[in-house]
DNA sequence: CTGAAAGCGCTTACAG
DNA sequence: CTGAAAGCGCTTACAG
């Protein structure tokens, strides 16, 4: 309370404001900090970017002044005048699924070893949102941007970011028609390997659950589903295909609607781990058994599903992969503007737990 | 391509490279804005911040100007500018618990409203990634911190923040003899109410697993386990009472563990979901059946509780909402410096699943 | 190695 | 309602 001697006020809060103020508004700065220490302010701008040419002594001077006034750096004003940016943008759908989870921890970890943070939107699937979002984050100059698209997502999202020349890496869901670099999982094929699971274990009527129709992800799918189908001369029923947002809720509703319908499937392949959840409660709900009156495959392969009941088997999709190799790539873009557009698709691997490994009793 | 047409270059990399170079360094200024649409930048800026001073006329010839040219606000230059800032840090020990997902929901959900962006962090716990994170966020010029401190963390991380007079809100975890806002639950009443359930179910030899010994969020859980034993004239047993990071994992090596020792419990309570999710993983390891040869609570109540196998019982935190209650007190205390300490603690539930229900054959 | 001056893109008084 | 000038905290040439 040193700043109030010169007064003889004894009103607790006009201190306390008096103080707030004047700390509010005073942040220390560079140049303070230079007169402090009895050097240029371009010496000690030089200073605080570890730039070699300063002696040693004249380093240790500043930094002791620095030390001693309680100096912050102000990165934004820093980035301003050149024209740099420290932040890059992460746009997510649904943090509360841990295969995002996983994958931020993935951006989170390579970002911050190059020393760029993370501005976090989550668009909830919301195609507003999510252009929203963006507006925010190049408002904020982000040097770049990891974008999860929604489901609805079109190509002008893109063309609107490429004229303002800022890097932009896709993950998890293509945008149809936009060349753009992109990271994520072979789909079609993680689909194929699981759907080829269950043929062999027998099954021949087999269920899609879940997913945005007609988004890249659930396209992919389809295909893989397709393409087992048809090498063990089955076919796709209509009746056994029920799309659905991405979430255990929907997966739920989807397989209490599956069970409504005349047929009844064997197995089910989901969409993603999330939906199979929902799936699972509902056939328990319906008085069956998950893994032994109809088998479960999901897909990504997050953490919970190996405690599920019963455990799952997925794909996985590795998703804090997925994340490090999009803030790799990222960080590539923005360091050289030379770049050329780039596919990143990791191998999905077939993890089988006891949703889908029991013998059956056909 | 119309700035080639001066040379005649057909190095598609070269004409390439120099259209970047010319967007990357010019980003269309408000300056330029007013310009174009014939009026003084100050009119122009008052535009941008919807001050409704200015006549619809001129607002509108500006707004076509802004979209013809491809404007983007530059919110950094301008908190730099008026000493504002619109993002807030956001500092957690560990996304991929979903206590922290549905926490950051509560937060983002509640900031974006009021036009706040989050700067996100992840300390996995370590006191000096938590300290490098908060230097980060300091020099990113964040309006204000909520913090969900390390185990480890101690008083000085707060003053100095206090120093800088940057409004801090504590949650999830208090920080030993510091006076700080915090928003968290009544971690006491909540494992008081799981232990007294277990109590009244018959148990008499009760374990207490996971969580950092001697931290704020495991020392109150540890009075209220002790209350609920003291009533029912039970005593905590030292050999019941294993430690550990409180993640999945450590849970599971805790529970193996404590099946090494001569005696055996016939109830665990656990520090957490999370831990508890270990912890049945570890039983079921071990030959036992959770909720029939040992009955298991957790706490949190995190989404996966409802579906894990057996579904567990646990201790409702309301994540999502303290992430509300913190977003609303920080951004409270932002806005008036007049603000005085505040603590906002959620009173927990107990929510009583099949880990805990069956009956007992003892 | 150091210093004085200009400027990043905006807002802020202040005068009209 | 509009305009000219100064300034937020830093970096950037450029001259010594």
């Amino acid at each position: 309370m040193r700043q109030n001697a010169y007064n003889g006020c004894n009103n607790k809060n006009q201190v306390r404001n008096a103080r707030m103020k004047q700390q509010k508004k005073r942040r220390v700065t560079l140049q303070q900090v230079a007169e402090h220490a009895g050097v240029s302010t371009s010496t000690a701008s030089l200073i605080v970017r570890n730039n070699p040419r300063i002696s040693e002594a004249t380093r240790e001077k500043v930094l002791q002044s620095m030390r001693e006034l309680g100096y912050v750096y102000d990165r934004v004003a820093a980035n301003l005048r050149s024209q740099t940016s420290t932040t890059v943008g992460l746009i997510i759908t649904d943090i509360s699924n841990t295969f995002f989870s996983e994958f931020l921890i993935g951006v989170q970890n390579t970002l911050e070893e190059v020393g760029l943070t993370v501005l976090l939107g989550t668009t909830f699937d919301s195609v507003a949102k999510q252009e929203q979002l963006i507006s925010t984050m190049l408002e904020h100059r982000v040097g770049g941007l990891i974008l999860c698209p929604v489901s609805g997502a079109a190509e002008e999202t893109l063309s609107r970011l490429e004229q303002l020349d800022i890097p932009v890496v896709l993950a998890v869901r293509e945008i149809a028609d936009a060349d753009c670099d992109f990271v994520g999982a072979d789909y079609e094929e993680g689909t194929y390997k699981a759907v080829h699971h269950l043929i062999e274990k027998g099954h021949q009527e087999i269920a899609f659950l879940g997913g945005v129709k007609h988004s890249s992800t659930w396209t992919k799918r389809m295909k893989g589903l397709k393409k087992a189908l048809r090498e063990a001369d089955l076919e796709v029923k209509n009746e056994f295909v029920i799309d659905s947002a991405p979430t255990r809720e929907a997966g739920y509703e989807a397989v209490m609607e599956l069970l409504r319908r005349p047929e009844r499937p064997t197995a089910i392949f989901c969409f993603s781990d999330l939906v199979a959840f929902g799936v699972m409660q509902g056939i328990r709900k319906a008085g069956l058994i998950p893994g032994e009156d109809i088998d479960i495959v999901g897909f990504d392969n997050v953490p919970e599903a190996e405690i599920s009941y019963p455990p799952l088997t997925t794909v996985s999709s590795f998703p804090r992969q997925s994340g490090k190799e999009a803030a790799q790539l990222l960080h590539d873009k923005i360091a050289s503007s030379q770049h050329k557009k780039q596919r990143i698709i990791l191998a999905p691997e077939l993890v089988i737990r006891e949703s889908s490994s029991k013998k059956r009793n056909a």
